[in-house]
DNA sequence: TTCGATGCAAATAGTTTGCATTCTA
DNA sequence: TAGAATGCAAACTATTTGCATCGAA
């Protein structure tokens, strides 16, 4: 019996120990790209034009289907090839805010950590101070240096301790 | 474009909203599900056997496979079904503690709540003061109950910090 | 002109569902 | 003996991989 899969993640979702790569605009982040001595093709511009146009984090089928608005839609294994590199480079991220697909969004300064209602499921993000007492208080306690933007706080919000009484 | 999916899960993962069934035996959980007008057989009694048998998490295919101890194998099907089914008489609750399958567990009283380090992946539990702290602190900051047994409280490790520098 | 990136198809992991059969209450 | 639960097969969702082709540098 093998023990509990709990596996350390590729650098891929784990904490970026090189300095972070974040980007203002798609041609800033395109330059990143080049930087790091990779290719700047269609396909890679699509996925962070998607990225760019929302404020909430969106999963790969949705990069992949593309929107009214002239975003075409792409292959997704590609997409999702496209956004792990991202991810290694350290302009993208992803969370995991319930079941369902992973959720990508771009990895900027102070990127929002979030708390996720267990109950109704609804997600708000955690600001500056909040997280910083939170984690001073996570790191009192355990040692840890706590981080939300992968596995978000989940809880009960308040309404929903309301209604359960 | 659909919102992010962080949907409200089913009452199988969330909070207990009715007093939370534990069982402290095998019989006891049988007891508890006749009680709830729910039958006992052979596929039950396995799936409980493999989790009392267990101080880890486990997941669904682990139960299937059965062991070398005498639980026999059984129907993966069937173990999420029954699975499912503990979870929402609250005797049993899953937990994603990484990438990979949902671990279950039994529900105790005062059940872990996990600390995971997304550098090494090594997970501790949460003592019971520890968490007391936490919960405070987060309830002071954001209203939040939270609960860190489905997704754990994630972060940086002690020594994968020193490492990292 | 080379090698990295693409797009399609197929494989994989985790989980769920349909349905005829079995067995508990 | 009614209907709940099983076990098998098939579907489904999220993600990854293989490979021939294409295109950026």
């Amino acid at each position: 019996m093998r023990g509990p899969r709990a596996e350390a993640e590729p650098s891929v979702t784990g904490p970026q120990l090189s300095p972070p790569v974040h980007a203002e605009t798609i041609d800033a982040a395109l330059d990143a790209l080049r930087a790091c001595g990779l290719r700047v093709s269609a396909a890679r511009r699509v996925v962070l034009e998607s990225l760019f146009a929302t404020t909430e984090p969106i999963s790969a089928e949705m990069i992949a289907e593309g929107n009214s608005e002239g975003i075409p839609r792409s292959d997704l294994a590609s997409v999702y090839r496209n956004l792990e590199m991202l991810e290694d480079v350290g302009l993208v991220r992803h969370a995991h805010l319930g079941h369902g697909p992973g959720l990508y969004a771009l990895a900027r300064e102070g990127e929002p950590e979030f708390l996720v209602c267990e109950a109704c499921g609804k997600v708000r993000s955690l600001s500056t101070s909040e997280l910083a007492r939170l984690r001073k208080v996570v790191h009192g306690v355990s040692g840890y240096r706590a981080r939300f933007s992968h596995f978000p706080l989940a809880g009960l919000c308040p309404e929903c301790q309301a209604e359960s009484g």
